[in-house]
DNA sequence: TTCCTGATGTCAGTCACTGACATCGCTTCG
DNA sequence: CGAAGCGATGTCAGTGACTGACATCAGGAA
């Protein structure tokens, strides 16, 4: 394992993955990362901000797809089928990974400091959709809504993608979610 | 500044608040923050878990008002009118502190950290509400959908409320939120 | 007074994270 | 081919957040 193996940064995601399943995020040193991917520290610091950012590599590509796909609509739609449509792009995304997104989500869903890493992620989210929508010529707050709204919908439906047994297909949950959102807000 | 001042976890908070704002979140260590408060920092980590906690003293208290409120409807009352009531609660509880909630909201808006705090507060908020739904007999998804969007649409009055020079009142920013979030998830 | 208890202080240690500088392997240019 | 340049990595010495163990102090109970 000499200096120049090739993909360094995706063995310290794959490294860092592995060693906080087995014995838990806290319990895991940033050395102990390092070295299983033939690394060391100072070098996973410079592929990853900090110790938390190395389950989130992902989520740069997520929000350039939902952007883009939101982008590509005709300014006909409306904000909440063009968050919709986001959503549903998503849900394209993940479908072949849910073990691999549930084995990481185990992960998360354990430590308090890697949910609010995730939090903001998806904060980070909805603000570039907000942010996309205002460009389509959505009013405020129409657009922060809608986005919001959307990353709600997002989040229920990615809990049940990931937790129940009997798979079922994510952009379905996606739907449901969001039939089941419009119904709240409608009652009186 | 002899031992066993009264207070010490108030002068905490109000020392930690002045220092962020004064020089930045980063750029002050737990040490100055409790030797302005005539105290040491082993002490400043027994009275919070950690330095960003310092900032988030009232947010559990926050939650057990929402709670209360939602608790002490009617049961006729519907999921959304329930999640409205509590933010006018919320609301009220706010009233007076609006020169204190902005300081704070600036230090924490400039701290990517202290962002990610907030975040995973009003998450919190948005389980106890939906527990508290459920409680009331509200199935799965809508208890979580309407805690998620009745956040939601805290997050965006706050903000306004916080923002304006004109002040106007917390609680009509509120009604006027919830109002334009029915239009957009009712949009076609 | 004496004892007990809770809040605080002291000290040593771990670990996340950073800056400065050296080194290595590949590529490009002469 | 050999030297220079450059990007990725290694090494080292810090700073500061946070923790565990133990000592100490003030006030109330016995």
């Amino acid at each position: 394992m000499s200096r120049w193996e090739p993909n360094a940064r995706g063995r310290l995601e794959q490294a860092a993955l592995e060693l906080y399943t087995e014995r838990g995020y806290e319990q895991t040193t940033v050395a102990e990362i390092a070295k299983r991917a033939g690394l060391t520290e100072r070098t996973f610091f410079r592929h990853f901000a900090d110790k938390r950012e190395v389950l989130f590599a992902g989520a740069a590509s997520l929000e350039e797809l939902l952007v883009a796909t939101v982008a590509e609509l005709p300014e006909s739609a409306s904000p909440i089928d063009a968050v919709t449509a986001a959503l549903e792009a998503a849900a394209a995304a993940f479908g072949e990974r849910r073990a691999h997104a549930r084995k990481r989500q185990t992960v998360i869903t354990a430590n308090a400091v890697l949910k609010e890493r995730e939090l903001i992620k998806l904060a980070s989210l909805s603000a570039a959709l907000a942010d996309t929508l205002r460009g389509r010529g959505v009013g405020e707050p129409a657009a922060s809504l809608a986005a919001e709204v959307g990353v709600a919908v997002f989040k229920v439906a990615f809990e049940r993608w990931i937790e129940e047994t009997n798979q079922r297909d994510f952009s379905h949950l996606i739907r449901e979610s969001l039939a089941e959102l419009k119904a709240v807000t409608a009652g009186t």
